[in-house]
DNA sequence: CAGGTATTTGTCGATACACTAATATGGTTG
DNA sequence: CAACCATATTAGTGTATCGACAAATACCTG
């Protein structure tokens, strides 16, 4: 996407990753990942106070997409980040949006409301 | 998002922010943008071939976000790429997915159909 | 006000989420 | 092995969100 125009079947790619990226619990559960490693999906249901059949479902669509890994192990699955990108995806869009809030404040604070 | 819980305000607005770039069409302006500068809806319109209210409405959600600005001149609309971390954004996605169709192809050639 | 440009509004339909309930799946115990 | 329990997934339903389209409105400029 550096400076050439991207076909449609890539477009429609690109746009399904993000549309993945873009649910709050969906997020939250890949956040966990991150920061803790592997987790069973019992774990991921504490830790995200979402209902279990919600959570599975969100963690299927990520590793059908191919973001998350899935190992079974006895009663438990596994799920851990598949995808090395996204950190850095996330990372990025984290910081910009910092940027942006600070930005704002800024301004907030030079109209003399601080 | 290194190694850190994020906070659901937080959360919420990266979702939003990925949601945003979710959309095939949106991508398409996005990338004409890139490629080309400085565009107005006229140009972006034919660029897509969408209907002009529909570029209209995806332009503005875009920089309601922040994500382009809006420059007015006559009768035109200018829009343009305010976010400098968009495009960092979508090499890293783009390149992941061509990695993984790349692997894909691998793989079925690896069992015999080629 | 005429004509090109851009945005807004209203409606329809599709997509996708949350929730509940049902159904696997695999281990444990009598 | 059968009954049971914990874990995980799948189905079915209602609802809300959001995009596409069409029509109306606003915004300049000559």
């Amino acid at each position: 996407m550096s400076n050439q125009l991207l076909t449609k079947p890539m477009l429609d790619r690109v746009a399904q990753r993000f549309k993945i990226l873009g649910e709050p619990i969906r997020l939250q559960l890949l956040n966990q990942l991150m920061v803790r490693g592997e987790m069973n999906v019992m774990q991921l249901v504490e830790a995200v106070e979402q209902q279990q059949a919600n959570v599975s479902k969100h963690l299927n669509i990520m590793a059908r997409e191919g973001l998350l890994d899935r190992r079974k192990e006895g009663l438990n699955v596994y799920y851990s980040i598949a995808d090395p990108t996204i950190h850095g995806v996330c990372m990025l869009v984290c910081g910009r949006l910092k940027d942006e809030i600070e930005s704002t404040q800024e301004i907030f604070k030079a109209m003399g409301h601080d």
